[in-house]
DNA sequence: CTTAGCACTCCGCCTTGCCGAGTGCTAACC
DNA sequence: GGTTAGCACTCGGCAAGGCGGAGTGCTAAG
């Protein structure tokens, strides 16, 4: 059996239907909506059909259908039509996401603010991996007797800092040795920092012990992930009657708890375009009711991941084309073009 | 009516009991806790009289009592026990702080996501108010043919940094003017740094119209609020029965979204210990439904905030203790004191 | 191939009845 | 006078039963 034009059209219909009322859809519905002189018993057969094929699933006997993620999955990638966001729309977010930015971090943060409030679903926003970023500068802080602060900037514009322990030092060596650290490391990429810290030791190893347990705390210090996720509009997945009961909710909530497991949801196949997840296709229990509609975008050199979550009959089509504006508009950050 | 030492046993029972079953406690209930000489029905006269005085209500007529607002106040200022958190812990809490940390805000971070785990309740951690710390430099780092990155690093270890837009000037001048700033600006509090740059503004009139810009954009980046709160444990909030229903959860979450309204929240009468807010008195809508545990901890001179929110039953005597515990290690940081 | 008609299924909702828990009141008791 | 036993009463929760509606699958006719 194949899906030929008809089944198509009312396999889109039940989808669209579905997203709208969360209700199943029977075939009286879909006659409705899908004015075309065909009566429901017609629209039946197919909707049999398109069952047995495995697009569409009945909740119980006698009650309407909803989509499979089967269905769903054709629905995203052939049903669906793409939305063009109004003007309004993608006004408001360029003002949203220019108006509160000081730094990038608050520019990450502000992006998953603005796209739970567009899509009015769950959004996370991982900040740009730092390892293919260079380095611009070092610099070494003192804030104890044996205890400094390491600032890192990047050429992107961002901003580590890491507390480490330092052997007792005087200022006057501290400023030499800051100095140093940047000459040596400045445009290295992040992720050879550690490296790099490493083969440094044999050079300076004229300053004797005092550098070289520096060097380990360094490289240590280095090693050790940044926090990168931000989520913005918990509260949306709560309202989406799916969730009523919160202990569904817990289980996501659970889930996302834990970056590791988050990481696991972006785990997308080099620089591709905006990709959807659907419920049981996703890696990770606990959110195999929801779908996940995922991009990536581009800050300098370094890439970042931002995903909408959702429930499965989530409005793809807007979720989609919000990730993709809001993508575009990041990545425009340091292409310049914008009036950022 | 006074609230003799009978009837203050018994307010106590019920409200222990009510907060370990969660369910209303009737006067056969209290007998079998309450180890006293005493039948049902005499107990049931003092709850009677409990009732009047309004520290405990009915949710219907014939189910047992609840504390009200009022009982779970008189609770927890007079009738409940100091718990000791155990040895394990203590060490248990020390050792998450004290092995994750690589710098303040990850320090913050940490204790937002141990005093959730610990108590599992909902936890708030409000990062310290900078107003009151020393800045201890200003550098100034291009990022763009007309932006640059402002990093302020205090004394107490804070990294702040700020995107500006600067008037185009060369790489030589800006270092200049960047050591101008760490000359004018190191020692001063964080709060006077926008009026010191408005009064430079004519001291450094010399460098020209572009200076005085920057100096605009400077000042008026200074005074953006930082993001400086974390929460943790959100999905524990979900697994309290009065939160079944997700809508409740909702509400909570939708106030927690804003951080001024957090702010609310946290508007501690000067440096106090830890105090609770229970209920109604709680200034928020939409969390009227729970307590709030909060309290105070001291990095260097500015002051954080540190909170647990849960349901009215929740164990105060316990999120009490952790957040006593936590805030003094938190304290104890600058102090030198502890092994951190 | 399409459609009308029909019997059937099953959910949701309401009603009813019943049980259990708990109360307030009264009268007896110490 | 405080305490207690007894009793009638109230109310939530749960299960059972009944009903209506929505929707289906099947069959036979167009």
């Amino acid at each position: 059996m194949r899906l030929d034009a008809r089944k198509t059209a009312i396999l889109r219909t039940v989808v669209e239907e579905h997203i709208r009322t969360g209700q199943p859809v029977g075939s009286r519905t879909v006659v409705r909506k899908y004015h075309l002189g065909l009566s429901p018993a017609t629209v039946r057969n197919e909707m049999a059909d398109l069952e047995e094929m495995g697009y569409l699933v009945q909740p119980h006997t006698s009650a309407g259908r909803i989509p499979s993620d089967r269905g769903y999955r054709v629905y995203v990638d052939e049903l669906m039509e793409e939305t063009k966001l109004s003007q309004e729309e993608t006004r408001w977010i360029e003002g949203q996401l220019s108006s509160r930015v000081r730094d990038i971090v608050s520019l990450i943060r502000e992006t998953a603010r603005v796209v739970s409030e567009a899509t009015n679903y769950l959004s996370l926003v991982l900040g740009p991996q730092l390892d293919t970023t260079s380095c611009q500068s070092v610099h070494l802080l003192r804030v104890g007797p044996e205890r400094a602060l390491v600032v890192i900037t990047t050429e992107t514009g961002f901003v580590e800092s890491r507390l480490v322990d330092i052997p007792p030092m005087t200022d006057k060596d501290m400023n030499a040795f800051s100095c140093m650290l940047t000459t040596n490391l400045a445009g290295r990429k992040m992720a050879d920092l550690p490296g790099r810290l490493a083969s440094m030791k044999d050079e300076v190893s004229r300053y004797g012990q005092v550098i070289t347990t520096l060097m380990d705390f360094l490289a240590d210090a280095l090693v050790e992930r940044e926090e990168r996720l931000y989520m913005g509009g918990q509260a949306n997945i709560l309202n989406q009657p799916e969730f009523r009961d919160s202990r569904k909710a817990g289980e996501v909530f659970s889930a996302l708890e834990s970056e590791e497991v988050v990481d696991k949801l972006f785990d997308i196949p080099a620089e591709s375009s905006v990709s959807v997840l659907i419920g049981e296709e996703n890696p990770l229990y606990g959110v195999k009711d929801c779908s996940l509609v995922r991009g990536t975008f581009r800050l300098g050199s370094a890439l970042g991941k931002i995903g909408v979550l959702g429930p499965k009959r989530m409005d793809y089509a807007r979720a989609v084309a919000i990730v993709r504006f809001v993508e575009e508009k990041l990545s425009d950050f340091f292409g310049g073009r914008s009036g950022w």
